[in-house]
DNA sequence: AATAGATGTAATTGGCACTTACATTAAAAC
DNA sequence: GTTTTAATGTAAGTGCCAATTACATCTATT
């Protein structure tokens, strides 16, 4: 009689959301070993369901990846709107505290990173992704434009918002590529990142 | 009586020098279809050897994707270094071209670009590739120092050749991404670059 | 209760990384 | 010039994975 007594020890024959959890899973195991490792079997064997399961939620190993991602992009937007709206709106320090989340994100997840701003080579027509992707970059924009007392439409505020997010997007990838520290580099990022900021913010093109 | 009539026909059982043709081919497939799709097996199929021929020259798939890299890096640095010795030394014009050409590799080579700067997630202790990095962030080391009048092994040099490396490197990956062009972005490359190198270099700090 | 759709499994196919045992060749030793 | 040795190649096999198909079980209507 092994009834109800141990509800964690009988796997129903379904599995209830599993869903959420091979995301979660997988986010783990990319987050873990990189991307180029991760396999959809070792996913489903963590989840504990066979190796076709997950072909029943998703219909390839790019499209579960295309999943990770964008909840990860989400992730990041929230942050970063949080980590922006901490400082006064038009202030230096939210644009460089956003460029700071954005490079902390890259080393706390190097992996999530490099599967974000990698899948791109497959997947650089979608949507979705586009669309996520602006919802991040719309937030620099928006602090940019603040700053320079611009609209957020115009083009000169979008522009610098782009030489910020070079900046910081190749320094996060020099930092977790360990290219950066091969070079001896190990400068504080708030300095670094408050120096490019004064540069490419300065009114006085 | 086929016996010399077609040298090119008749593929002896030694291949003569596989090693170096089968990194011409694994770059080629490489630049083709990326890393990720890249198979030793297919390769061997390229260069018409069975598929446990390469394991006779290279350990295993890490090893010969890193002999790839330092090739690849080995062509970057010459290409840089006649790049900027195209102007005049300690010129801003040497200086931009340098991120030029550095922009126009990830452009021209994606894949050996994703390969060279994804790789070293599982290489970043590697003294040879370490030492082949230095070779090229030397080059704009050196040509930074000479603009500011600096001795190159001044770390201002450095510090500043780094801010620049960090920007012309993400602005490559936003390129090859797709992520610059989705988010509507399509700056001329020489007008980003003179903008940054003249906000970096400023000797007024 | 009967049934239809959703969700799971087992079994299979084809491909790849890598290994092992064996075959062939080129170069060195004699 | 033959013999030996090391380098270089092949064939066959193991284990893992992606993806598919046919079938099983559950859930939610009806």
């Amino acid at each position: 009689m092994q009834s109800e007594a141990e509800a964690e020890e009988k796997p129903a024959y379904h599995h209830g959301d599993l869903r959420t959890q091979l995301l979660q899973v997988v986010r783990e195991l990319v987050e873990e070993g990189g991307a180029e490792n991760f396999s959809i079997a070792e996913a489903a064997r963590k989840a504990g369901v066979s190796s076709a399961a997950p072909y029943r939620h998703f219909k390839d190993k790019p499209e579960i990846l295309k999943a990770v991602v964008l909840e990860a992009m989400n992730d990041m937007a929230s942050e970063m709107h949080q980590a922006v709206s901490a400082f006064p709106r038009g202030s230096i320090d939210a644009i460089d505290a956003l460029g700071l989340h954005y490079i902390n994100f890259a080393r706390k997840h190097p992996g999530m990173f490099r599967l974000v701003f990698g899948i791109s080579e497959s997947h650089s027509g979608d949507e979705e992704l586009a669309s996520q992707g602006a919802n991040v970059f719309g937030i620099v924009i928006s602090a940019v434009a603040a700053h320079l007392g611009m609209s957020a439409e115009n083009p000169e505020a979008k522009r610098r918002a782009y030489l910020l997010w070079s900046f910081v997007h190749g320094h996060s990838w020099l930092m977790i590529d360990g290219k950066a520290q091969q070079q001896g580099i190990d400068y504080p990022v708030e300095e670094l990142l408050s120096q490019m900021s004064k540069g490419i913010l300065s009114k006085t093109d």
